[in-house]
Order: C-alpha cells, then sequence, then structure tokens
DNA sequence: GTCAAGATTAGCCATGTGGCTAAGTAATCG
DNA sequence: CGATTACTTAGCCACATGGCTAATCTTGAC
C-alpha cells in the first residue's frame, strides 16, 4: 500500500480524525488519548497503530506510558495532491503553486 | 458513514485517486474510464459506485452508456478540513483562512 | 517484594472490501 | 428481427477492518 493509501485510509475513520484534532493541542499518552472514546483500549491502540502506520502520528515509550504527538509535516503529501487536483481541476495552477511552493519554504 | 469518512476512504485507493486524475481532462465514459485498468468491469463499477456515493463524481446515463464527470466542489469537504487542520496545526491561521476564503470567493 | 497501572499481545468474531465469473438487461446497428 | 455493445446484477471468494475479552508484560508506587 502507497504512503497516500495510507494516510487517506488513516483518515477515513471519524475516531482517527479526531484523536489527530486532539493531538493539535499538543501530545498525550495512549490512555488520554483513548479516555473520550467508548472503545476497549486494544481496539482503540488499533487506531493508532494506522495512524502511526500512516506517518501521521510519532511516539515514543516513557517508563510504561507511551506519549503520542502530530508527526511533523505529516499531512504535506496530502495537501500536495489535493493543490495538484484543485489547480488542474480548477485551472488555478498559478496561485495554488504558490502556495504550496511557500509551505514548502516555510514549513 | 458521514460524508467526509466516504469522501476519505474513496481517496485511499489508487484505482479510484487515478480515476479522478483521469476525470480531470473532461467527462468518460465507463468504459473509457475503464480501459486503463487491468480489472474486470463489474470490478472496476464498484470503484465508480464508491466515487459517486462519496459524492466525487457524478454520472448520468445517455443510451446506453453512462457518462461520468467531477462533481463540482467535491473536493471542498476535505480542503475545508485539511486547512483546519494545518491552520490550527501551524500556527499559520492568517494565511490559510486567507486562502480557503479565497477559494470559495473565487471557485 | 508486592501490587496496581499502563500498555500490549493473542485470539475470536461479524462485517466490509475488492476481486472474480456468469448471466441478465437495454439500446443501437445491420 | 437478430446480433452486438455497454452496462448491470447476482453471487462467490479471500482477506482486511474494527470491535471484543482474556491474558501478559513492564514499570512505578508503596
Amino acid at each position: 500500500m502507497a504512503n497516500l493509501d495510507r494516510i487517506f485510509h488513516a483518515l477515513s475513520d471519524p475516531t482517527r480524525r479526531a484523536v489527530i484534532e486532539r493531538l493539535r493541542d499538543g501530545g498525550a499518552s495512549v490512555s488520554e488519548l483513548a479516555q473520550p472514546f467508548d472503545m476497549a483500549l486494544p481496539s482503540f491502540l488499533k487506531h493508532l497503530g494506522v495512524l502511526e502506520r500512516a506517518g501521521l502520528i510519532e511516539s515514543d515509550k516513557q517508563g510504561r506510558t507511551r506519549h503520542c504527538h502530530l508527526a511533523d509535516g505529516a499531512l504535506v503529501p496530502v495537501s500536495a495532491w489535493m493543490a495538484d487536483q484543485r489547480a488542474l481541476w480548477e485551472g488555478r495552477t498559478d496561485r495554488l503553486a504558490a502556495f504550496v511552493e511557500q509551505k514548502d519554504a516555510n514549513p
């Protein structure tokens, strides 16, 4: 499975999108992340696995707790694909290309 | 399944993304779209079904052929979510908000 | 050293996905 | 009318996904 496949797949689930939205406010442990969801921990861990395999989040274990945070620039492949589509789709290549360039130069 | 779920799911498959990329160049019939893929037609039709249920493409039957085209503004929910994420994530609300505004004002 | 907490693994289950073939329907062509 | 074309439907299959419980491992707190 290509990377873009994994990323889009990871984003296709509301639980996983919620985790990403939650992580915007800063990193958190697995159980902190799991707390809002009415789901057993192993089930939730699978979602984290999907997000991590897609490169959207990263984590490292500190003692017995695992800390998760957003991966830097994780959504760049998506926004690049999106920009590509929108640009050619809507015939506004110039402005979107500029946007992407700016984004890459200034991440 | 929410709409964003369906859209992201639809985009998570390379065949379906290729169809979208192909449709940027203009509408096409089912068999024209299917031609590049080494896949039986019923299998391919399922992909078209996923794209259509996600609201990414539309189609109408003319005689015995079905013509498909991109749905207008289909990717807006995605780019809105993306912009939302990137803005808060990267703390560059201003420029991204401007970008989205510009896009909405000038579609 | 014992025990609780946090995470993980193993394994089960129902359902969904993505592929196929075969057979059916509807419209055009000769 | 009959044949061909262009989809469509039905139904099968293997495998992935998303949920669970139960058991395990590791670390931190007494």
